[in-house]
DNA sequence: GGGGCGATACTGACCGTTCCGTTCTAAGTG
DNA sequence: CACTTAGAACGGAACGGTCAGTATCGCCCC
């Protein structure tokens, strides 16, 4: 599992505590409502979702969770990102490496749960502040760095074009599973994310 | 300007009247209301859109809007269709075809306006049930079935391959552009729309 | 005279915050 | 090593304000 980037907590981070004197805070509590905030997002989507709902279900104080997450949105995603895998190791094929780094979401949003809690959390991202901020750390560090590392060793080596801007292949890699995910609905077939990578390399393939 | 579906109206829409007494809905109030609408939803996102700013914004009564239609992420989408221009003629070229299918969208999204509207758009279609029926309608008839005509002749001139899935290609499509709007907030650049139909010409053209 | 209109009001739910009383723990004292 | 104490996190409850969706007014126009 994923150990997001914990959404900036609004107080100075639990683990930075410098001659604290009360009690840390609870690890219990907080995966109690990261789990309870996945099952309201599943029933109740983003508009519907509710804190004290999330609140009620895990058995916590409203005061707590606003403890842990600087807004319900930034919470939504921390939730989301714990579904996601840790990425496999790449190989040496170039689409085996470029898939190799979406094919975790593929997995999170091929159940029926983690379809529809990745697709309230990408509401969330598209529609809250803070936790805009906190989806789009995650791609930059797990999605946008390796794929530069790995696009540049491809392009040295010749396997692709060098007229590639960045952000556009990120477009084309996550566009399509998001797509699919949030208006569209519709399971994500097995392959899905190889079939993304693959489009890529045809789109930048060298000649 | 798009004349969207009128989102299946709750009553059995005003000009299918037949034998009425009392007078007709007033056009003026829906185009008012559909243009407050389009205000809140730039100002104030999808979850902090509501349906009591609008009226006041547009001096309708609530009751007004809810006899127009039958849920606020309904109305969100109509407010956004309208700004979605009519498809120009595609002339010859492969490409320029598909591009004009999807021109209209990168063109109402690069506008600031716009750019905000469409999104907040795209997500009432993906958090509303009713939201969702109505984009997915506007989709398959502005999208999908010319995009089926299109894509069927130039398999039969082996312009491209047989073996694609239409769903897939308007992910493929439509994925970035509105990833791009929603996730990362970014502006659409001049050409995006035409970036996308040629990677889909370089994915399934044949060989 | 019936139906759409603006205006108002109502119910139930929710948000974000604040206050409790309790419990737990690190720092300080002897 | 006890033992105290200050401070923080906890569940729970309550708050003022807002909102959705419905209902009910008169008004006015077809």
């Amino acid at each position: 599992m994923n150990t997001p980037t914990d959404a900036q907590n609004p107080a100075p981070a639990p683990a930075a505590a410098k001659s604290r004197k009360g009690p840390t805070r609870s690890e219990v509590s907080k995966s109690a409502i990261l789990e309870a905030a996945r099952e309201e997002m599943a029933e109740n989507g983003w508009r519907g979702f509710s804190v004290d709902s999330v609140a009620k279900r895990a058995s916590a104080s409203k005061q707590t969770i606003y403890r842990w997450w600087p807004s319900i949105g930034a919470m939504c995603v921390d939730a989301a990102l714990a579904l996601i895998p840790d990425a496999p190791e790449g190989g040496r094929d170039p689409q085996e490496r470029i898939t190799a780094l979406i094919i975790p979401l593929e997995a999170a949003a091929r159940t029926g749960h983690g379809h529809a809690v990745l697709r309230v959390a990408l509401l969330a991202a598209a529609d809250d502040k803070d936790a805009g901020e906190v989806w789009r750390a995650w791609v930059g560090r797990d999605i946008r760095q390796p794929l530069r590392m790995i696009l540049a060793e491809l392009a040295a080596k010749r396997v692709i074009r060098r007229d590639f801007e960045l952000d556009d292949v990120i477009e084309q890699l996550l566009g399509p599973i998001f797509h699919r995910l949030t208006i569209m609905r519709a399971p994500v077939k097995d392959g899905f994310c190889a079939d993304q990578s693959a489009a890529f390399l045809r789109t930048y393939g060298a000649i």
